[in-house]
RNA sequence: GAGCAUAUGCGCUCCAUCGCUGCCACCUGCGGGUGGGGGAGGAAAGUCCGAGCAACAUAGAGCACCGCGCAAGUUAACGGCUUGAUAUCCGUAAGGGUAUAGUAGCGUAGAAGAAAAUAACCGCCCGAAAGGGUAAGGGUGAGAAGGCGGGGUAAGAGCCCACCGCGAGGGUAGUGAUACUCCUCGGCUGUGCGUCUCGUGGGUUGCAAGACCGCGUAUACCGACAAUCAAGGGCUGCUCGUCCAAUGUCGGGGGGUAGGUUGCUGGAGGCUACGGGUGACCGUAGUCGUAGAUAAAUGAUGGAGGCUCUCUCUUCGGAUAGAGUACAGAACUCGGCUUAUAGCGUAUGCAAAACU
RNA sequence: GCCCAGGUGGCGAAAUGGUAGACGCGCUCGUUUCAGGUGCGAGUGCUUAACGGCGUGUAGGUUCGAGUCCUAUCCUGGGCA
């Protein structure tokens, strides 16, 4: 059971259920790291893990392609920076649920979207 | 050479590391793992037309409404495309843009102007005057009653004549739009817009269509309606027609689910050769296998190299440095149109000015 | 993915193809008051010394004339099983 390899991330390991994406649209825990806006439930649970979800917001990038870029970096880099937090949730049988949305104008680099991402989950991290 | 016009092609490459998602094979403790091999575009965009496909009746009739409107061709189809015709505008040119069904009747046209269509303000003529005749001259306007000359007249006027223009019929050429140093006839005519008329096309809704499985449940309850007429409903603006019929239909009202499979990619398909055609395109033969995700894959980081531009150096071969490398992401599928696009080509054509 | 609606002063808006900005709010100036408010009167798109020129999201087109009609485009808002 849990054989998460280092660094994969697969469709499983993403909020998918109309149901909860509603509920992490509503009313939960959230927070802002610039240029991201984060909002994420935390529940104990039997099936302990972290899912999450990345999104752009349309009004602020009208051309696709440009919201599938933002999109994939913030992806890329949660896929590399996501192990401890991982790791966390399973030792106390957490589950967490996660989203992210970018929330700045400007079409950002990798690097400053990966350092956002990384505060957020050790701010994630600290908070459960 | 550079420039311009038309048609048309391409639109970054390689390596390393870490990943994503279908397919195939194998393994499995059924969670998954390993290997192999696929994985964005010319516009995938806008959703502006035309089709397929699906449901509603195997989609029927009339009215309303809307689109289109030169000719011939092309096509599954089209409002697209091709080749032509006429008029007009832009350009030196090659070439490009726009328009073109009919008009009998009706409506309408601010300001200006005498008057915007059965014209008389000034002027001219007749007349004592009242009044009448007159569209040659004046100014207004986008538009003013075919043009110019001659005859004619009181002054004038297609009132008459020649020429030009216009319309009708014929002839010739062309499949046709149309054309003409052709013939005959007619004294001929304001312009725009709308209405109207004619032809032609459109039933409506769209893959969130639709089908199956699963979960859940309730044949809850209330009201309306029928076997003759009729009412109601069947995704339509109206009418007709047609179909449905109590284990029924519709409305009210409350409850449940909102997951999976399918539709879903082999199609009016691409490429090559030959043949037909001015061309759009068509025919024959060969050959190729080419994305199917679903809160939504096709990526990220680092390095190297192309290409373009600029600066400096130059032994004119090139070298160093810097900057740039577009527009943009499949969502049922095709045919078009439109719009965005850094750069780099190829073919054919043009010649006025300026530059070398 | 599909289908609709709308863009006019600083704001909300009106305008049959015929002098763009009626009307309301706001703002400015004057007046009334010891002062402020209220009330009353006038003004209020940009530019120019003036004459004029430009101006209805943007770019074209039709027309004698376009906020209005047509085409393309940009922006804003809404709907769906």
């Amino acid at each position: 059971m849990n054989i998460v390899m280092g660094n994969t991330l697969s469709a499983s390991e993403r909020v998918k259920l109309r149901r909860d994406v509603a509920q992490l649209f509503g009313d939960c825990a959230s927070g802002f790291v610039f240029p991201i806006k984060y909002k994420y439930i935390v529940e104990e649970s039997a099936a302990a893990g972290v899912a999450v979800l990345f999104s752009v917001p349309k009004r602020l990038h009208k051309r696709a392609n440009k919201r599938n870029l933002l999109r994939r970096r913030m992806r890329e880099s949660y896929r590399l920076s996501k192990e401890a937090l991982v790791a966390v949730a399973e030792s106390r049988g957490l589950a967490i649920k996660i989203a992210f949305i970018y929330v700045s104008k400007e079409e950002l680099t990798y690097k400053a979207i990966d350092d956002a991402i990384v505060n957020i989950l050790a701010e994630i991290q600290e908070r459960c």
